[in-house]
DNA sequence: AACTAAATTGTAATTATTACAAATCTGTTT
DNA sequence: AAACAGATTTGTAATAATTACAATTTAGTT
């Protein structure tokens, strides 16, 4: 599916910036900062705005066509997979690992039928191979 | 276990500010803001300064006797249960949710034994009872 | 009492994010 | 093709959480 398509099924009007952001999110799985895709963009894009990169991603996260992870503290990372699965970051180098091996989790919290769930979002933190040796 | 001895059980010399926040933590298991405590504990110990809050806490959680969660977009929010839950956090009104039906958490991350897992969060996101009415 | 190291304080700097008004673009109607 | 309306983008300024850091205070030891 590439990003126009996607775009419209996620009723998103698209438009320059909106299929570059989009396009960038389907091409790069790193987990990137606002600033990263800003930097990436902006050469190709000159009159590129930060604030746009911001109310992109913000309406591109209500139409569920990207993740919000909150996983670091500095800074919002977006992931342009959204199927189920966690992440782990690393304490010492931060890189963002993609854990896909995740059983689906229930969407009924047990002992909590009350709560109505949207999201779940499971966050590891430790260190990776490159940073244990 | 009171804050005296909690914080000598995780090498942490007390101090007036220091045992003031454990205590805190101990008896506020609502994921309070660095603000929110500094606002509560202020009035009694008038020199307080909002810096030695985010010290200690930052002290705390690499000792290991807070948890820090990052599932609010804001601000960082603390934890004095340690103990292995999960959280959820309602959409609308903001509240902070302890979830502690949950199995223990594999030590080790299928298909991943190359990584040193030290934590794992798990943030649930959606609509709290309250706000579903 | 003097000394040393640690802890606390207060102010200033940093920086991510948001608010907002002006400018630009898109699509539609006349 | 011009005019118009609404949405989108832009740029700047404001906001606010967190960190840096130097000065002051405190606690413990000689």
């Amino acid at each position: 599916m590439d990003a126009l398509e996607l775009l419209i099924k996620h009723d998103i009007k698209p438009s320059v910036q909106r299929l570059a952001v989009m396009e960038y999110m389907l091409t790069h799985f790193t987990h990137p900062t606002v600033d990263e895709i800003y930097s990436s963009l902006s050469p190709a894009i000159p009159t590129l705005s930060k604030t746009t990169i911001y109310n992109t991603l913000s309406l591109f996260e209500e139409q569920g066509v990207v993740l919000y992870l909150g996983i670091d503290k500095k800074n919002a990372r977006f992931d342009g997979n959204t199927s189920h699965h966690a992440h782990f970051r690393c304490k010492k180098c931060g890189k963002i690992i993609d854990i896909f091996n995740q059983k689906q989790e229930d969407i009924v919290i047990e002992g909590h039928p009350e709560l109505i769930i949207d999201e779940v979002q499971t966050y590891y933190t430790g260190y990776c191979k490159a940073c244990t040796n």
